[in-house]
Order: structure tokens, then C-alpha cells, then sequence
DNA sequence: TTGAATGCAAATGTCAGACAATTTATGCTC
DNA sequence: GAGCATAAATTGTCTGACATTTGCATTCAA
């Protein structure tokens, strides 16, 4: 047998591998024009439908861009750090979601990542991002926020102090796990005093990272890692007393 | 005039939208069967090829699933780490291709996610992940080794590490700075030197790991972050000189 | 000569209907 | 009750057509 398991792929995504990879070897180069729906429909000898389904899974994947008109076809697309945010962030959150993965577990991964930023951001954060991590802590500082306005915002900060490091691989493998702890972070209920805790620890962060102080960064971060659990704890302590 | 920029989104591209939505807000779960392409062609009054361009482009993103038959149909998926690492390490690595992304700015990215896990692998790597390691070590070893499969090993043994960390989380957000960087390995070509040089540290590493000593861990990749940009530097010049 | 309007051609987007392939459920026979 | 044949439901694929968009060449007028 050669086959043990793998089933025999459909059409369309066989024809969409076959020019994937072609893209990831870099025989198609970004920009290049892909043959017509037509013609492709003719050299993989299938249908224009099938063909079409085929150029949407790439689609998808922001492979390829198509345009219509004359000139228009399907081309290979530049991926831009900002078109692959969006979808790492949606599988992150997802992975989450459906793999029940423990705050804790979620959280450490954060964290972690975080701190390691800590050192490159403390040396290369500009007055841009400090700035916006002051802006968030004083709209954390708000009491009339929600509590979901108030993670967003938290995410926010967290998100500016990732890009102070000034490397956008970085940024872009951070933003996944920075963001798809949200959801999670929404089931907290945050009190007056907890808040002013975080925002305590934002301040502190913030003014390390001014001082170019990476470890009180590191320091700041893992206090608050421990903090953010410990309000999961009690949340989900609080619900077991319910049930 | 209300819309600047974005451009009308094709139908296909908006029933995607619509039904990705209801997965990510949990209006569909894990399992839960969706209406027939029949069904869906209906309620969103557009043709069956039109729903499955649709259905097509959440497949590429494994967020559906298709089974034929009877009891057939497009299932949401569960995704999981497994099926969620090629389509990282696919973007990772065109980011970085597409981008001019600098060497040193992968590796800095790299190196600095590696150095995040070091404490946490040195508490808790397996006795088969450090059997990983040493398996990797003598592969590299081995002097009739292409320059490509010792890069190759070079990606298992960093793999193992930061799945020594035990979190599964943090080994997704990883997979892609380590795997991305391979192409950009590639381009070196290893002297017998160059290699015992990097074996070397590797060993360190493992022995390290094995002793639960997380600084000197951190320590031996930063030497080793060190060195594998003095390597591409090398290459890059030697270019130039050609040139 | 230049500029604008017009029409044409090429390409993607959408639709309709049909048939093929596959898988499960059903009902019949023994 | 077990086994087998049939039917039904569903996705996969094909064919052909029309709609829409866009660039380009042509034509006509200033």
C-alpha cells in the first residue's frame, strides 16, 4: 500500500499546491501574471470552476491577488506583514479556543515572549511608542471603561511595547499570542483595585523602558504575569463555588 | 464619497467573511455541521459555484473541513497545532523572502525567542527531547552531510528546544521565526570549521539543558546568534568581493 | 496635432443545469 | 438477524453562458 492514509486530494487543491509551491520556490516571482483562468483550466486539463477554487484557497492565503478587467489576472502577491497579522491572529485565537489550552498555558506563552522583547525595546523604543503606551495606560485609568475596552487597551499597550524592539518578525510572531489572549482575558471581571494594580505596573513598565532599564521591565512583566493568573484564578475559582 | 479605498468584495469573499465570523464568535462550534452547498446557495440567494469558492477559501485556511456522501457535508474543524504549523512556517518564510527581511534581523528575532524558552526547556525538557538534541548533534557530525541537511538538523535540534519548554503555544509562535530561517541558512555554505564550531555550542546546549542551567543556555545561543551572523557576513562579503 | 469619446477585447465574476463519485441509510431477501 | 442491493443525499466536476470591469485602440472633433 502506499497510501495508508493520505485520501486522494481534490482537484482544486491539488492545483492549488502545484502553484503554491511554485510560488515558495520562487519560480513565480511577486508581481508575476499567472496564465488565465482559461489557460491554467487548459494545462492542468481540468474546468474554469475547478481552476477558480484552486486561485481562492491561494486567495485566501493572500498568495495571490486577482484584478479584473483586460489587463486583469491573477497575481502573486506580496504578503505584507500587515495582510499576515490579521490571519495569524485569527488562528491563534482559534487554536485557543478549540484545543483547550489553560490560561495558564496561554498566558505563560505570552509573557514569556514578552520579556524577551524586554532588553531590545528598553534600547530601541522611540518617543512614538512611549507615548502610545502612555496614552493607553491614561484611557486604562478611566473608570467609566469597560472591561473589554479596558484588554483592548491592554492589548494595545503590550502591543506598542513589542514593536519597541524594533524588529518586525518580532512583532509579527508576538502579535498571535498577544492577541489571541484577549478573548480569554474578557472572562475576567476587573475590579477598581485590580485595575489600578496593572495600571501601577503599565506605569512602571513604561518608565523603565524611558530609563532604558530592561530588567525592571522583566521584572514588571513577570509580576504581572503572575497578577494577571491570579485574577484567572479567582474567576474560575469563583465559578466553581457557584456550581 | 464613503469608501476611499476598499474596493467591493467579491460575493465568494463575503459569504467566507460572514460564515468565519460565526466560527471565531462561536455561533458555529467544533464539529458542527454547516448547511449544504444546496442549502447556503439559497439562503444567501447566490449559486452553488459561488458558495464553494466560498467554502474553498475557509478550507485553505482549515477552518472547514468537506466529507462526501450522505451524511456528508462542511464540518468546522478543529484546528490543531499540527495543522496550523505548515501555514505558519509558509507565511513565516515568505514574509521574509517578500520583504527583505535583513539576515540579522530574522536571526535577532530568532535567537530572541530561542533565549525566552531557555529557562523554562532547562526546567522542563523530557529525557526524548534531549535524546532529540543529541540525535541532531550527531547528525551534524557527520562530515559527508550536504550543507542543506545540516541546516535541516540545525531546525530539528532548535525545535526540540523550544518544545522542551512544554508549552504548546509558545512551540506554535516559534515554529515560524526557527523554520523561516532555514532558506536564509541555506545560503551559507558550512566549512568543516564552521561546523565544529556550531556543534559545539549545540553540545553546550544540551548539556546545559540536561544540568537545568538556564544562563548557560541563554548564554550559548547568544554566542550562537553571534556567530551564525558573522557566518552570513562572511557570505555576503565574499560576494561583494566577487561582484 | 491633440484630446476626448466610443467601441472592442480580454479577463474575472456569476449563474444555471447536469452528471459523476462517494458515502450512508434503508429495505429486502434469506 | 445478517448480508446484500438499492436509493438518497451530498460534494466534486464539467459545460456553457452571460455580466461586469478595465485597458487600449480607434475615431472624431476642436
Amino acid at each position: 500500500m502506499k497510501k495508508p492514509k493520505p485520501k486522494p486530494a481534490d482537484l482544486s487543491a491539488k492545483i492549488a499546491k502545484n502553484i503554491r509551491d511554485a510560488i515558495i520556490s520562487g519560480a513565480l516571482i511577486v508581481d508575476e501574471r499567472l496564465p488565465s483562468e482559461a489557460d491554467l483550466s487548459e494545462q492542468f486539463n481540468v474546468s474554469r470552476p475547478t481552476v477558480r477554487e484552486a486561485l481562492k484557497r491561494l486567495a485566501a492565503q493572500s498568495l495571490i491577488r486577482t484584478q479584473r478587467g483586460a489587463t486583469g489576472g491573477a497575481f502573486v502577491n506580496r504578503i505584507s506583514f500587515q495582510d499576515a497579522y490579521p490571519q495569524q491572529i485569527t488562528t491563534s485565537t482559534l487554536l485557543l479556543s478549540m484545543n483547550d489550552v489553560s490560561f495558564d498555558v496561554a498566558c505563560e506563552a505570552r509573557y514569556t515572549l514578552e520579556r524577551a522583547c524586554a532588553s531590545l525595546s528598553a534600547a530601541r523604543r522611540t518617543p512614538d511608542q512611549l507615548a502610545s503606551m502612555r496614552t493607553e495606560i491614561f484611557r486604562q485609568s478611566q473608570p467609566a471603561l469597560l472591561d473589554e475596552a479596558f484588554c483592548a487597551s491592554d492589548v494595545a499597550f503590550h502591543r506598542a511595547l513589542v514593536d519597541g524592539a524594533g524588529n518586525p518578525v518580532l512583532s509579527y510572531q508576538l502579535a498571535g499570542a498577544v492577541e489571541a489572549m484577549q478573548p480569554l482575558m474578557n472572562m475576567i471581571t476587573f475590579t477598581a483595585r485590580s485595575r489600578a494594580a496593572m495600571i501601577d505596573l503599565h506605569s512602571q513598565i513604561a518608565d523603565a523602558l524611558e530609563a532604558s532599564d530592561a530588567p525592571c521591565v522583566e521584572a514588571c512583566l513577570t509580576e504581572l504575569e503572575r497578577y494577571t493568573k491570579e485574577l484567572a484564578q479567582n474567576v474560575l475559582a469563583a465559578r466553581k463555588t457557584r456550581a
